[in-house]
DNA sequence: TAAAATCTAGTTGTTACCTCA
DNA sequence: CGTGAGGTAACAACTAGATTT
């Protein structure tokens, strides 16, 4: 499955499994109102009468210094920093070449964005920390999948071991393929008693049940010949 | 071996959207 | 129809503890 930018803050993943289509035509609904958020809260311009600080957009490093000392010293609340789209990209462009950041790249990353360094760091290990979550979720719902056509696979065995059971013939029909016997006629059901296991010829349970593809692959498997 | 740097996992606080009375 | 409260999701920033250099 393939999670396509919307844009630049969505998460890019691309991560294959069976099961999953890898690619989809239209994004997740989570997707696009993430796109509408940021479409909003990104490039709106404020309009007079809101708080202009409700939309600062990434304030510069210098201006972080400032408030990070009011922060440090102060009671000033911290305040939620919006990144622009710009630096979204940017950033994401980046963790797209390479998931962590040496320190050189870091300063000099967060020199074009006009961020500390400190926030670069910050943002990579946020980052990194959603792209586990999203491959996470996606793993278990592959695994949920899996479980669900296992569970299902396995009644339908069950329900073949019934019937194949009931069909379990009276002793006198029952030959060992352990021992030395003649050839088995066609219409003979034998169960090994040893291994316990049902080594009949498919004439014979063709005539009682109509076996499954399954049953047929595991009578190809164990022929009355053969050593158990 | 100590210390600094960096990582992960979990948490907190802010912001914006949505629903509903 | 407009509005405010409550719920929710996203995400930047933080913390603690583990790991690496």
């Amino acid at each position: 499955m393939a999670v396509f930018p919307i844009n630049s803050s969505n998460l890019d993943l691309s991560i294959s499994m069976p099961g999953f289509a890898s690619s989809s035509t239209r994004p997740p609904l989570m997707k696009v109102r993430i796109c509408v958020v940021r479409e909003l809260d990104m490039n709106r311009v404020p309009t007079t009468g809101e708080a202009e600080e409700e939309w600062a957009v990434a304030p510069s490093a210098e201006e972080e210094e400032e408030e990070s000392c009011i922060n440090n010293g102060g009671t000033k609340p911290r305040k939620k920093l919006r990144l622009s789209t710009d630096q979204s990209r940017l950033l994401e462009e980046s963790f797209r070449l390479n998931h962590t950041l040496n320190p050189k790249q870091k300063e000099a990353l967060a020199m074009e964005l006009k961020l500390k360094p400190r926030q670069v760091e910050v943002w990579f290990q946020n980052r990194r920390a959603r792209s586990k979550l999203k491959q996470t979720e996606m793993e278990c719902e592959y695994l949920k999948r899996c479980f669900g056509s296992l569970t299902e696979q396995n009644h339908r065995l069950q329900r073949e071991l019934e019937e194949l059971r009931a069909i379990k013939v009276a002793p006198s029909a029952i030959v060992s393929c352990h021992d030395r016997q003649p050839p088995l006629s066609t219409s003979t059901i034998t169960m090994c008693p040893r291994c316990e296991r049902i080594t009949s010829s498919k004439a014979a349970i063709a005539a009682a049940t109509k076996p499954s593809k399954v049953v047929t692959s595991i009578l190809k498997l164990h022929q009355p010949s053969q050593a158990c």
